[in-house]
DNA sequence: AAATTCAATTGATCCAGATCAACTATTTGG
DNA sequence: CCAAATAGTTGATCTGGATCAATTGAATTT
């Protein structure tokens, strides 16, 4: 259950063995039913989670009750409303999961001691979130300048594995799409081998 | 000059006076004429850049030659391209002055030795981009959800202050609308006091 | 302060993608 | 294994915001 937590951390950083032990016990691991939500929009977002099995989507409804997709996270993947996670007001997503999974989790103080037991968790974090900001300022970036078949197009090219395990009204979602625009454009699309 | 860059920092991180003497050496002063470039897309991002004074903008160029403003940065504020400085490969935005500022500048062969030195630092760019980050995903969940004068009015409700040093125009390309759309979307919104 | 360049407004037209609606798969749970 | 629910397709119509074009207004430069 944890080999994957640290197969990750150590993509980035390197650990003792004692850190590692450190590590493990501020984790709690967790399984998740199919549906089964880690938060609710509107209520306190109390964990930061990483995925180590499975997959789980966070998503904002608005107003009209539509629901607006904000992220996938598969296997190797941290979720959370940050915010609500960090700053203890409400969340503004819903997170749930795709598939039954299993996930490892982390309180807002248990996450503020491991980064001072562990220094070099500041690190990782910092070098995750860096990559994570470089990724979303793109994603802001292409919704401005991309049509909604050049942003499906480069979604499948570059998660290609990912595509075949969400329904296409998801991905519609995370596109900030209609489903029956998905539907049609993707006639247009055909996905050759690079 | 780095009174500035060290008041951000320390609303963020606790700083001993050899560390601040230590920060001080990695930065290089410099002043920017309005107009003047920190970063040509297509060149690499040599530098990170605090802003101690002005207003910088960083921002792309699509295939028919138009703009799309990623960030404003005024005084207190990183700009960068992130991805360029960290992995080395060419820069997506350009970054330039909308007004005669004050910058200090870091390589990433310094910034890697910064954060070897002073590992707090470590824990404030964790905290930095970890808020970046939290705003990037609410503008882009709001791209999906609001219209475009939803979008006017929050921007101008959150930034009052930064709203008077911005031409519309650059605001429109910051909104990923056209001039002309905000230009006539201004009529129905009245901006009163809170 | 006149000249040039750049920013903002206003009008007319157009279009990508949304919405509404009806129908056809495909899942999922009992 | 069947019923009910959910996901995907296709067609017809509508619309928010883009685009094109012309005009006015504000800054910079000389």
């Amino acid at each position: 259950m944890y080999d994957i937590i640290f197969k990750h951390l150590e993509e980035k950083v390197r650990l003792t063995q004692e850190e590692k032990e450190v590590i493990k016990t501020f984790f709690k691991p967790k399984k998740l039913k199919k549906k089964q939500f880690v938060v609710v929009e509107g209520h306190v977002c109390t964990y930061l989670t990483f995925v180590s099995k499975g997959l789980l989507k966070s998503y904002h409804s608005d107003d009209k009750g539509n629901e607006h997709i904000n992220q996938f996270s598969p296997e190797g993947w941290w979720t959370s409303d940050m915010s609500s996670f960090f700053s203890g007001g409400i969340s503004f997503y819903s997170i749930d999961a795709m598939e039954d999974s299993e996930v490892l989790l982390i309180t807002r103080e248990d996450f503020e001691n491991l980064t001072i037991e562990v220094p070099v968790m500041d690190r990782y974090f910092r070098l995750l979130f860096q990559n994570s900001l470089i990724t979303k300022e793109r994603r802001l970036i292409s919704s401005h300048t991309h049509t909604a078949e050049e942003k499906y197009r480069h979604l499948v090219e570059n998660n290609p594995d990912l595509m075949k395990r969400i329904p296409q009204n998801l991905l519609a979602s995370y596109l900030g799409l209609s489903p029956e625009t998905l539907s049609r454009l993707k006639k247009n699309v055909i996905i050759g081998p690079k």
